[in-house]
DNA sequence: TCTGGGGTCCTAGGACCC
DNA sequence: TCTGGGGTCCTAGGACCC
């Protein structure tokens, strides 16, 4: 613990909401729900307008239209989001070296290692700067925790929001935790809620008087003893600015349950390649293959296997996931497919032996040939055949006459799309036929830093440069010649 | 119209080795 | 034909977080 508050906790408002709203001036002010669309989806964050009508991240997408049908319900752009936090992480790291980024909208930032003198005024003045920083830099609002501690820089931000900071300053953290009921705690959820609830404590201060032994006795060694410093508002986890990916996975939900096994198989071999893509992306490669499969009835069970060394090839995953899949009753019914890959090595190259052994199974494989599983795909659409487009809700796109717009619905054959950006004034709805040749998905626009402000410090994304400064670079390289 | 997708960490039992 | 512990690896499941 340290002496002053110099551990800063950064928590978007309201992260992909926010962003969405800022790149859709129709929606400012309006309820907006980010999530999964389809049946089966879930919100991942809704705006505050939203939050009014009881709608939560994790609900139900289905649950938030009854409780806010007149909210707009938009897929997640990532590419935005991404683009926003890049934006975010660089001005924390002009504070310190030591920045801790635990998701996209969320960072540590040890501001001592930056050299912020060890004092209230000093730090709560940076974190103001901070925010201010942000605003201008992204046209969203974070809000602010500063602590002697990870928790309780994490606790302070979140009482902080919206839009707001707030200091703990050491040596009152007993007194402040002492009321908050046990969930509060970060690492206390619903199961050990109710494991505590059960033993008749509910606030932190009850935890603490309980003491150490009697929560190692309800919940465990490494839990119990973690709980107990925690409720003594003792917390001496330090920052750590990059940490190692240890485990990558891709997983998907299907709108209908999976009877039939062959489209199952197909499914497990795509969600392969994905996987392997994402790891190669990484530079990485991994040991243990992991295969999960969720029933009809959300009973989910994994499955793995740890090969003799590690690997990035899609051919040797491919076959470890599908006979993992082949020791699993998938009869009644599957709602969902994953596969992973863990226990990533810290070097790109194979092992020699793993790799030799790869190749030659590969060989053997086209050897044996016929029953390869890219040629059965059944049910399956070829490539570049009858995929109709898919228009989601809060998807970019650009049409050759009214400009850039986003989708916001489709249906019956028809899409409806708003035409504005994050500089225009709302804009006006039109209607197209989805197969519409003028019609094509758009990339994400910079939030700030439109036509009419150029000269702002705006987030410009490069892969996503506007027609004029693609040119303006493609002209700089004939230049040079 | 119930319950996403991407992660991390912990526990516990069995195998295997010394 | 009786019996020790400890350490590490693998597998499966579960809690939790954003």
């Amino acid at each position: 613990m340290r002496r002053a508050p110099t551990i800063l906790h950064l928590d978007m408002d309201a992260f992909y909401a926010a962003a969405e709203q800022a790149a859709k001036p129709s929606l400012r002010g309006k309820p907006v729900v980010v999530g999964g669309i389809g049946p089966r989806g879930v919100v991942a964050t809704a705006s505050y307008e939203a939050r009014v009508f009881g709608v939560r991240s994790a609900m139900p997408t289905a649950q938030a239209r009854r409780l806010c049908p007149n909210a707009a319900y938009l897929s997640p752009r990532f590419t935005l989001y991404r683009q926003v936090s890049d934006t975010v992480m660089e001005l924390l790291r002009a504070l310190s070296p030591l920045v801790e980024p635990l998701s996209l909208d969320e960072a540590f930032v040890d501001l001592e290692a930056g050299g912020v003198p060890a004092e209230t005024a000093a730090v709560r003045a940076v974190g103001e700067q901070l925010r201010r920083d942000i605003k201008a830099a992204t046209g969203l609002t974070g809000s602010v925790g500063l602590a002697g501690a990870k928790m309780l820089a994490k606790i302070a931000s979140e009482a902080a929001k919206p839009d707001g900071l707030v200091v703990i300053e050491p040596g009152t953290e007993r007194e402040l935790l002492g009321p908050m009921p046990v969930r509060t705690l970060p690492g206390v959820g619903p199961a050990t809620a109710e494991t505590l609830r059960r033993a008749g404590i509910h606030t932190v201060a009850e935890t603490a008087e309980a003491g150490e032994a009697e929560l190692v006795r309800l919940l465990g060694k490494a839990h119990g003893t973690g709980l107990y410093a925690m409720a003594l508002g003792q917390d001496d986890r330090p920052v750590v600015a990059e940490r190692d990916a240890k485990s990558v996975s891709v997983e998907d939900t299907f709108e209908v349950d999976l009877t039939d096994r062959t489209r199952v198989r197909n499914e497990v071999l795509r969600l392969a390649d994905r996987c392997v893509g994402r790891l190669r992306a990484a530079g990485r490669s991994g040991r243990t293959v992991v295969i999960k499969v969720r029933n009809y009835d959300f009973s989910t069970l994994t499955r793995s296997e740890t090969l003799r060394g590690p690997t990035d090839d899609p051919a040797v995953v491919r076959e470890a996931a599908v006979r993992l899949l082949e020791t699993v009753d998938t009869t009644g019914g599957v709602r969902l497919l994953g596969v992973g890959v863990t226990g990533l090595a810290g070097f790109t190259q194979e092992d020699l032996f793993a790799q030799l052994a790869t190749e030659r199974e590969a060989e053997e494989q086209a050897a044996g040939g016929a029953a390869e599983p890219a040629e059965e795909a059944a049910g399956e659409p070829e490539a570049g055949v009858e995929l109709p487009r898919r228009w989601h809700p809060g998807l970019d796109v650009v049409h050759e006459e009214f400009g850039a717009g986003w989708v916001q619905g489709s249906g019956l054959g028809r899409v409806t799309v708003r035409f504005e950006t994050p500089w225009s004034a709302p804009g006006r709805v039109r209607t197209f036929t989805v197969d519409d040749p003028a019609l094509r998905p758009g990339e994400p626009l910079p939030l700030l830093g439109g036509p009419d402000q150029s000269s702002a410090p705006a987030i410009r994304p490069k892969s996503v440069s506007p027609a004029g400064e693609a040119e303006s670079e493609a002209g700089e390289e004939i230049s040079r010649r």
